[in-house]
DNA sequence: AACGCGCCCTGTCCGC
DNA sequence: TGCGGACAGGGCGCGT
């Protein structure tokens, strides 16, 4: 579901709403959402302190205090169709609702995924280390260059769709925007990763940054279950060049765009301008 | 080591 | 109208 523009737009929701913010309450709906036991869960949340929001790849951080030295973050992964609202005390509550958390002003937090193929972990600053350790470049930070990429991809035989949705080498880029990205490089998707030269590594950097910025300008693409913190849609899905559109004319040169599956997700392109 | 596949789960849509 | 199957934004663990 989310990919980094939809969990970036939940993040900095989050940084507005809930920064500063006490737990005074924790409940756990759905047992099989949190890794820790719910009844453990709940009591090392239990009076914790709120005091950073963060992004990492496609994880929501959120950075606590109050929780003794064994925890320091909870790690928020959306799976395919996970929200974070807030809500006032007497909004109605999502029918999915996965975790409560009531909030020392009486407003609630609630994790929602009808799912359930998302997860919140409690962890310790060492333990969120190491799996960020084993996270790829960020790429919208300074780190990820043409030249950087470059050299990532000519380690891989990996068809170069595939490849961008491996978050060992680069983070946040899902099924949406790998097929968005790679439209807007002119790159067949079905190339070998390790294919590509430098200028189509200069193209796809370019094509990769320009469409998860304006993604993220747009609160996000909505297909279904999108939502921000504020349960409302992000609207990047009208933008779309190639996603969902298979049969429909390019946008550049009138082909109609054909859709193919590669590693068991469906892939779109145009056959005439992406070779 | 790198890669492909099946699977976790619920809901929706399409063809018969 | 009902029913079976395919498919949906992610990621893990398994086998080769």
């Amino acid at each position: 579901m989310p990919e980094l523009p939809e969990v970036e737009t939940i993040v900095r929701d989050l940084k507005r709403l809930v920064r500063g913010a006490t737990i005074a309450e924790v409940q756990v709906v759905r047992p099989d959402l949190v890794t820790l036991d719910p009844i453990r869960f709940s009591e090392v949340l239990h009076g914790a302190r709120i005091d950073r929001v963060e992004r990492r790849a496609k994880n929501i951080l959120l950075h606590l205090s109050g929780t003794g030295p064994e925890i320091e973050w909870l790690k928020v992964n959306l799976g395919m169709t996970g929200r974070l609202l807030v809500q006032g005390a007497d909004a109605p509550e999502p029918k999915h609702l996965g975790v409560r958390f009531v909030l020392g002003d009486g407003r609630r937090l609630l994790y929602e995924d009808i799912r359930r193929f998302g997860e919140l972990s409690l962890l310790s600053a060492d333990a969120w280390r190491e799996q960020e350790a084993r996270l790829g470049l960020e790429p919208l930070s300074d780190e990820f260059t043409a030249e950087a990429l470059l050299e990532l991809m000519r380690r891989s035989r990996s068809p170069i769709k595939v490849w961008l949705m491996d978050q060992k080498r680069v983070v946040g880029i899902g099924n949406i925007y790998a097929s968005e990205a790679l439209f807007h490089a002119r790159i067949r998707p079905t190339k070998p990763a390790h294919d590509l030269s430098a200028a189509a590594a200069a193209r796809l950097h370019e094509g990769i940054q320009a469409v998860l910025n304006q993604a993220i300008e747009f609160r996000g693409t909505t297909l279904l279950d999108y939502r921000d913190a504020a349960g409302e849609r992000g609207s990047f899905a009208a933008r779309l060049c190639v996603y969902g559109r298979e049969g429909q004319p390019c946008v550049r040169d009138g082909t109609p765009i054909r859709k193919i599956v590669q590693a068991g997700r469906s892939t779109f392109f145009c056959p005439h301008c992406q070779r």
